[in-house]
DNA sequence: GTTCCGCATGAATCGATAG
DNA sequence: ACTATCGATTCATGCGGAA
């Protein structure tokens, strides 16, 4: 496989991916994709076609992917007659199904949302992001995600300690719940949450785009370590990669339309120039 | 029916819904509940458990919710063995096989998760909200949650105006939507999204809870009229009974615990007394 | 009045240990 | 083997009385 890191394969994802030469069982550590929503012009797509034409490809995602390594799709239902449509929700069952672990699903708040006008309902402003592996075990570098704590830290302990802080409490659903609060002085950075902001940061690298950079970004930094390597089966215009090079991983990219792969490994040669040039 | 409006009936929901000399037919505006998730605590709980508990009583609901409105339930699922469970999936496509019309999922961003430490996983800081109806037509009154409309459009519109707003802007998905940004200007309010956040607002009620009383006020405000009937089937200690009180809408209550329906009627009575008193 | 400081507490899970 | 209990881990906000 060695041929194909790095690269940008035009093709048919299915097809490629039951390519067992390209891609050996266990040979991915992390696939991260956003791929195309149910084609909202053809309103005779049904649900389930969607799902029908996902699972296969997931069945090999499944094959190729490390027994440690992580699946992150990025996802959301269109709204037809009034109505979400429920493609995400049965495509989450049958990932099930097919022996995927639902570790978490993620709210992806964008704040850049698209505006407009519908009759009973407000602009959409999230997106669902899921995270599937296969095992239990899966790498998770959290430290590498951590936040600023908030503001309160400061005000509560600027001075001595506070006793009650230190007692166990005990809640009154009967869950035992201790915590020294005492322990948090002096932190500068705590734990992310599952809902994800990605505060508009000034970054070259950034596009404007329905697939924004620090998506991709943000995930191969939990998940992935250096080195490791990173798939997107609907590479698009080459986010994802332009996200792993960033953090010195090595990609495989995936793209059925040659339009699409050779804007993507245009933005690839100017990333890598302009990171020569600085 | 009426004697039973602006009361707390306490007993089983199945058994009280079905009764329809205090539930006729399209007799409910709005219903607004937050049921008991699945309980953890009963690891041979299956999913399918507690989708068969709710369905019987989604059915209710549809039979007493008038034409023109709506249902709004706030669930999120637990975790267990490091995977989500799927109940509110299989919940949501039973639901809409039962007729209910699925209109929107709302993510309720809290600021106020409950700590703690997962291996693989951050807190959870988000719920969903379902918005589901039996018609296309409903109660939708925008104008009573606009918000203030960002600091962007200062920046953007202090002075003269911008050639690119001036122009229509085509989305590059070939979604069809456009816009004129200028339109905007001078505008003090803006349509919410479907982002919930509740941000230092409305926060006149004092009463720390899982359920707290800006959610029922919001929906309350945005799918209801003065004078209409909101109904919450799990009214737990009143949150929602209250919001409706606030709102000048009529309420009318369910809980099967006696000791939640004394708090509650104590909290209204409370609610009211310091109405008067103010 | 307004800010500050201490107190209280919220739909949580997991692994280990005890029964 | 199987279930019940326990300890460990973790942020952020609101309220009320004090300064």
């Amino acid at each position: 496989m060695n041929k194909y890191i790095n690269k940008i394969i035009t093709g048919d994802s299915l097809q490629k991916l039951s390519n067992k030469e390209i891609f050996p069982d266990n040979s991915i550590d992390l696939i991260i994709t956003s791929p195309p929503y149910a084609d909202r012009r053809a309103n005779t797509h049904k649900s389930s076609e969607y799902v029908e034409w996902f699972l296969p490809i997931a069945e090999q995602l499944k094959r190729i992917l490390k027994p440690n390594g992580s699946f992150i799709l990025n996802i959301k239902e269109n709204v037809a007659k009034h109505e979400r449509q429920t493609y995400t929700y049965e495509l989450l069952l049958e990932l099930k199904e097919q022996g995927w672990m639902w570790r978490e699903e993620y709210c992806w708040y964008k704040n850049t949302s698209f505006p407009g006008y519908w009759p009973k309902r407000f602009r959409d402003n999230w997106e669902r992001i899921y995270h599937f592996s296969k095992d239990i075990e899966i790498k998770f570098n959290r430290n590498a995600v951590k936040v600023p704590i908030g503001k309160w830290a400061e005000k509560r302990f600027n001075g001595k300690d506070i006793e009650h802080d230190k007692k166990r409490h005990v809640s009154k659903t009967g869950s035992g719940l201790s915590r020294e609060v005492n322990k948090w002085k002096g932190k500068k950075e705590v734990d992310p949450h599952n809902v994800l902001e990605f505060t508009p940061v000034t970054n070259n690298i950034n596009h404007s785009a329905a697939y924004p950079v620090y998506l991709p970004l943000w995930f191969i930094k939990l998940l992935s370590k250096k080195g490791d390597l990173i798939l997107d089966p609907f590479m698009g215009s080459g986010t994802t990669a332009i996200a792993a090079l960033e953090l010195e991983r090595k990609y495989i990219g995936i793209e059925i339309q040659a339009s699409y792969s050779k804007v993507a490994r245009k933005r690839i040669k100017e990333y890598k120039k302009s990171k020569i040039d600085s």
